[in-house]
DNA sequence: CCATTACATCGAAATTTCTCGATACATGTA
DNA sequence: TACATGTATCGAGAAATTTCGATGTAATGG
């Protein structure tokens, strides 16, 4: 878990708006073809108005820094909050900030 | 408290420093003529290599996030981590992150 | 195989951030 | 007032980030 690589990719709006989304599956992306507990498909969050290689772009940032967690079901990945690395994240801020 | 803008201020190794050396002025500052229950003065910054205006920049920053308070005494101004700010911000990522 | 779909990576342009020296502003002192 | 010290702001160049279209890679289905 590096504090510092969290923190760069929360800086950014679109990277938080993601996240935000992830919280809440059911009511973002309640016309996924795939079962929501799977994860969110990526490229669901293209709706925002960005590109997809954009979108592939924020989504690998916060997969780098552990924020997320990906699984690969046939032509799909499907994206969730990593939630243990969130909360050990919010324990070390807790600590160190 | 702008959540956005604290995030976007600590994602810079810098200011994370700051933040860090003003948890314990007595360790870092010893050095300074004031007392530093006062707070640090600005110039104590400029050891880490970056400029004066460049400090004045990332304290700038860090103050307009609400991070850190001033008071200016005679030329000098003192800067202090804000407990109060900090403690909100956690308060909201925990919340809603 | 070949075509299609989903996603990642590359290269370049636009924007933002970081950094500096120069300069302006504020305060204290001779 | 004139000068020195401490800090903030300005303008510009360097560096990093964001964004895109084009292309590459992986998996599916005919």
């Amino acid at each position: 878990m590096d504090r510092d690589e969290i923190l760069k990719a929360l800086s950014n709006p679109v990277r938080l708006d993601i996240l935000n989304w992830l919280k809440n599956p059911e009511e973002h992306f309640a016309d996924q073809e795939h079962p929501l507990d799977m994860g969110v498909c990526a490229s669901q969050f293209e709706r925002c108005g960005l590109s997809q290689s954009t979108m592939s772009s924020h989504l690998g940032i916060l997969h780098r820094a552990g924020l997320v967690t990906t699984k690969r079901v046939g032509q799909w990945v499907f994206y969730k909050r990593n939630e243990e690395v969130i909360a050990e994240f919010l324990a070390c801020l807790q600590k160190e900030l």
